[in-house]
DNA sequence: AAATTAGTACGAAAATAATCGTAGATAAAT
DNA sequence: ATTTATCTACGATTATTTTCGTACTAATTT
């Protein structure tokens, strides 16, 4: 039996998993400036200090050795890269959210979401899509 | 202006608040035990000893410092009320989650979350009804 | 009334997550 | 070849959340 590891990445690393699956491997230091930049575009308060580059190695040196990320040492500049399914991760964020919130109904999740998110015209015509989709699926 | 405050519920915070928005106001022995019984209804180990009775105290004591709940004091047996809409907080919290786990986008979520869990004929029809609802109310 | 039970108050410990400082090593620049 | 910049390693600190022990008080039982 393989050894099932159920993953929970906390904030921080779901961020930094974002960034990997977006860009692909990178480097600290990469993933660190874009850590910083996207704070840099909601930044609410002009004191905001940025994550610390150090912060965020130590932040992926334990991604690592959870399992979640992968390193490549070849070069002195380590590149990490995400071990685990961005789907197949989303989905069971979501699962545990939907849980936690919405007492497992997706239904309820997906009417509270396109209650407040008016969706544009081509969301709602690639959720009906899908729909149609799933109906003539199941029978 | 009045001093918005926001309110980003812990886990076991939640997890209060629902029971509270689902059996109104209540004391602190009542929600200690229904937290209890859902554990052992998913009970995965034997040994779960379950949440013990003033941690459930101290944690509705800290929401009510920080406003989220009110209490009534006339009986010993304080009764708690939830101070905050459920709506409006889940609202806040698919937002925050919808941002962290899907870049924002509502229709990746549902896509997801209708991708991952099978919803039964009901709930499509609960699903198409909203999304006519919100096209005829568009145009 | 005495003893037992059931409550609240509250400080403090334990667990988890995030941050950073500093040391040491390698590469790049002068 | 020195100096300077860039990188990793890693312990320690801070912040947050959760848990619980203990003291104290009020009610309930015997």
């Amino acid at each position: 039996m393989s050894k099932k590891r159920n993953y929970h990445p906390t904030e921080s690393e779901l961020e930094i998993l974002q960034l990997l699956w977006e860009f692909g491997p990178s480097t600290v230091r990469f993933i660190n400036e874009k850590q910083n930049e996207h704070k840099d575009l909601s930044a609410e308060q002009a004191g905001k200090a940025g994550v610390g580059y150090t912060t965020t190695l130590k932040i992926m040196q334990i991604m690592t050795e959870k399992g979640m990320l992968s390193v490549n040492k070849e070069s002195r500049k380590h590149v990490y890269a995400p071990n685990i399914d961005e789907n197949e991760t989303k989905g069971k964020l979501l699962d545990g959210f939907l849980k936690k919130t919405f007492s497992g109904s997706a239904s309820k999740l997906v009417m509270q979401a396109l209650g407040n998110h008016k969706p544009s015209r081509q969301e709602l015509d690639e959720i009906k899509k899908l729909i149609n989709d799933i109906e003539n699926q199941t029978e």
